[in-house]
RNA sequence: GCGCCCGUAGCUCAGCGGAUUAGAGUAUUGGCCUCCGAAGCCAAGGGUCGUGGGUUCGAAUCCCGCCGGGCGCGCCA
């Protein structure tokens, strides 16, 4: 059965470029929030009104005119035709056979339903968190990751080859600071004291790792010793937050293989660098940047985002034409930077690449005051804070579940609430459900009558069902986890409501049939969305 | 000062390639369990979409100014 919606499309677009063959007009299809307004609704006719000089209404009797027979020739059975509405609204309402349809697709496709299978996937990567092995990850990795490994799941579900890729300095200034604080605790200093490092780590962390200090002079054993202690506590919080990542990236390696060093001869060669003040500047303002910036300094060292560049360009010859990075706000300048300086070498990547994911900062709220201090970190509230307190599902879905450039507030009192406040276990809670009708003994069934099913509820829920492959479609496309957050509290609201208004195990065997079909639809489809985020579909709760 | 982002119901947030009556959760108020899980449902009240202009037949959505908040403006990373 084709799908209404792209043949609609399909029909509007050869209309379209017959009315205005000069720069045909897009048609966008949305499925109205108002029942009453049909499966799906275009605005074309309102757009075309202007380029036209034509009433709007009479384009879309026009239109109207055209498309009808051709829907009907095409197999898209109708109630009543298309309508129109308003100034010019093109309304479409589909038979219910069709409308059910994606129950069906979703019982037959299972763990695939929503998904795109692409002949030739795109191998694409997400940087994420990509904490330096300082401290303990903080609330910010924990939005990054939860986003970060949403994002690369999203991309998955549209066919895409994903790496999930960590990037972190192991050997940098931020590292010294490290041992010199873990060193000074070794000998007994504590923060603050006479001997204590200028800008030294203060949390309680340190005095863990230096109790394990067996020679407080061997600094470069402390240094390996504290990387490997943080870096196996960052891989343990990051594993209870259902993270996993294909591959560690070392900042070091950069400079043992000489890509640094490549990356600023190619500048040179290019004639992009040049020499100021005894440092070597690289002419970001060619791409757009408002002053150039130093990439090597008088005393010989590189500046920060050398390497970053050079980083770039390893992912750009490991054949990922499409990366996404996800790091805070605080990042938004680099963003120019990178770009600048991969432009800069001439090697034909493109302008825009790579991609960013900027999140703002999260501000934690508990007993309605913010927190700001974790007990071991000391500075910031931890991730593995988080996950003490509220679980790991409530964080996942929490930090997914905003636009990521909005800052917002965490409240661990709300997402504790295991009730009805939350709106994690509130999607959890109508996949438990579903799962307890099924507890009574029946099996998803695998045919069903479908014009049994003709509730208004019923249709609804269909409809809803149906539009969770264009939702995780956009979502992917425009890099936005919380579409999917929002889209399955819509789902499971809309599951609870039929489900207080019908009894599911009804004594008529064929009606029961069709609405347990009905039931396994749902579930699939919010399991397949939990999924996505990284948050569990329990069976009881 | 400059750049980027944000300002929608008491609170937390969707919507923002313009369009059919501004949405949800929470909080408040009132109903619904001899019946598949009440971690649920039904209903009510609550908004000059920061503000002032502009474009448009039509603006929360696009453009400009202003106000308020965040971040960034290092030969730090």
């Amino acid at each position: 059965m084709p799908d209404p919606k792209d043949v609609f499309k399909e029909e509007l677009e050869g209309e379209l470029r017959k009315l205005a063959p000069g720069n045909p007009t897009e048609p966008h299809i949305e499925r109205p929030k108002n029942p009453e307004h049909g499966d799906f609704s275009t605005n074309v006719a309102l757009q075309l009104a202007k380029q036209l000089g034509r009433k709007p209404r009479e384009i879309a009797e026009h239109l109207q005119k055209a498309i009808e027979p051709a829907l009907i020739k095409r197999g898209v059975t109708t109630q009543g035709g298309v309508s129109i509405a308003g100034p010019g609204f093109l309304n479409l309402k589909i038979s219910s056979a069709p409308r059910l349809q994606p129950i069906k697709d979703a019982l037959s496709q299972g763990k695939n339903y929503g998904r795109t299978v692409k002949a030739t996937p795109q191998s694409v990567q997400v940087e994420f968190v990509s904490a330096n092995p300082t401290g303990p990850l903080h609330v910010g990795h924990g939005r990054q990751a939860a986003l970060g490994d949403a994002i690369a799941a999203l991309l998955e579900s549209q066919g895409e080859q994903v790496t999930r890729e960590f990037y972190y300095n192991d050997a940098g200034a931020q590292i010294d600071k490290l041992a010199w604080s873990v060193q000074a605790r070794a000998r007994g200093l504590k923060p603050g004291q006479p001997g204590w490092p200028e800008e030294g780590y203060a949390g309680e962390y340190i005095e863990d790792i230096s109790k394990e200090i067996q020679n407080a002079d061997d600094l470069d054993a402390i240094r390996r010793h504290a990387v490997a202690y943080l870096r196996k506590e960052q891989d343990a919080d990051l594993q209870a937050f259902g993270v996993k990542f294909d591959v560690y990236y070392l900042e070091s390696s950069l400079y043992s293989e000489g890509k640094v060093a490549n990356v600023v001869a190619l500048w040179e060669k290019n004639g992009k660098s040049y020499e100021n003040e005894g440092a070597l500047w690289l002419r970001t303002t060619d791409y757009g940047d408002d002053k150039d910036r130093v990439v090597r300094k008088s005393d010989g060292g590189y500046t920060y985002f050398v390497p970053d560049v050079a980083y770039h360009v390893s992912k750009w010859q490991r054949g990922f034409r499409k990366v996404t990075n996800v790091q805070g706000t605080d990042h938004h300048s680099t963003i120019t930077r990178v770009r600048a300086g991969l432009q800069a070498l001439g090697m034909g990547i493109p302008e825009g690449y790579p991609d960013y994911v900027l999140h703002s900062l999260v501000r934690v709220m508990r007993g309605g005051e913010e927190v700001k201090i974790s007990k071991r970190a000391g500075a910031y509230v931890t991730l593995r804070d988080l996950i003490d307190w509220v679980g790991r599902d409530a964080v996942r879905f929490f930090l997914v579940s905003r636009k990521a450039d909005s800052e917002f507030v965490f409240d661990v009192d709300l997402a504790r609430e295991k009730s009805l406040e939350n709106p994690v276990y509130y999607v959890q809670y109508a996949h438990a459900r579903i799962c307890a009708v099924f507890a009574q003994g029946s099996a998803p069934p695998d045919a069903f009558d479908a014009d049994l099913l003709n509730g208004e509820k019923e249709l609804q829920l269909a409809s809803k069902i149906a539009e969770y492959p264009d939702v995780i479609a956009v979502a992917a496309k425009e890099l936005a986890p919380h579409a999917v957050a929002f889209y399955l509290r819509e789902l499971a609201a809309q599951f609870h409501s039929y489900y207080n208004a019908e009894r599911i195990l009804v004594e008529d065997a064929a009606l029961r049939t069709a609405r347990l079909a009905l039931c396994a639809a749902v579930r699939q489809t919010l399991a397949n969305g939990l999924s996505l985020l990284g948050v569990s579909a329990p069976e009881k709760m």
